[in-house]
DNA sequence: GATAGGGGTTCCAGCTACGGGAAGGTCAAG
DNA sequence: CTTGACCTTCCCGTAGCTGGAACCCCTATC
């Protein structure tokens, strides 16, 4: 199966795919003709990392991830960790992207948006 | 008052505020000895776009902005345009980061977390 | 056989918003 | 005069790709 097919098959664009296998996270057999030929085990490795990337999971941790995915002697909380961590720096982004929400919606709602250079938000950024 | 100052002065490091000045977000005055010499306004502006962009504002955003606050005959309905529309931009990677938590949470608590391999997380990115 | 198209390949540049570090100039103190 | 703390510029690296150029391959059609 060519990139072409691949990346239909798994979602991820063939850009992405050729650099996925650049960097090591997958490896990929080559026709004679030098296009790749990517077999079942490549296509679901390619599907666990499109998952794994969904949920913001950076390379490295994919990486590792799917280390452990194929390691028959791994032990779960290996994974656990991982995936905890990354669940930490989700809920802290969260936490920094609510306040960030909470400032601005309060000033947008404090300005009124008109032909008038009077402004609110840009008291609040330029005050002092 | 020289870089190091400045940067106390703003919350800034020397690094960011040489690099605002690169991409033209400020202009500083320089002395004989080709230090940067900051004057107030300077680091009025400098604290503009320090909370400006502690609000996550793009430094695009910031430019704009800082160009609207020095417009006297500015209207408040450009400077709230750009806000709103990073405001939504916000509450979408919200409920973005809020799906991936909802998935992760899941996972994590289903995952015992032990040394045996079985593990839901690694099913759940793998299966098919 | 020539050609057109729709694949594929590599490599290089660029994106955001800086940070690290090297090589070297400047200044105040002792 | 030297030391140490500043300052300067310049270049590389970060994460995770994306776009584009230049070129090769395969199939179909004229």
């Amino acid at each position: 199966m060519n990139i072409g097919q691949a990346a239909k098959h798994t979602g991820l664009p063939a850009k992405t795919i050729r650099y996925y296998e650049e960097i090591g996270l997958v490896v990929v057999q080559r026709d004679s003709n030098g296009y790749r030929a990517f077999a079942d085990t490549d296509l679901h490795m390619l599907t666990f990392l499109a998952r794994a990337r969904a949920l913001g999971f950076g390379i490295e941790d994919c990486r590792s991830l799917l280390a452990l995915y194929q390691d028959g002697q791994r032990s779960s909380s290996d994974v656990k960790a991982i995936t905890r961590h990354h669940l930490d720096e989700i809920q802290q982004k969260i936490l920094d992207l609510k306040e960030m929400q909470a400032t601005l919606s309060e000033l947008v709602n404090a300005c009124s948006g008109d032909s008038r250079p009077d402004c609110p938000i840009l008291k609040s950024l330029g005050q002092n």
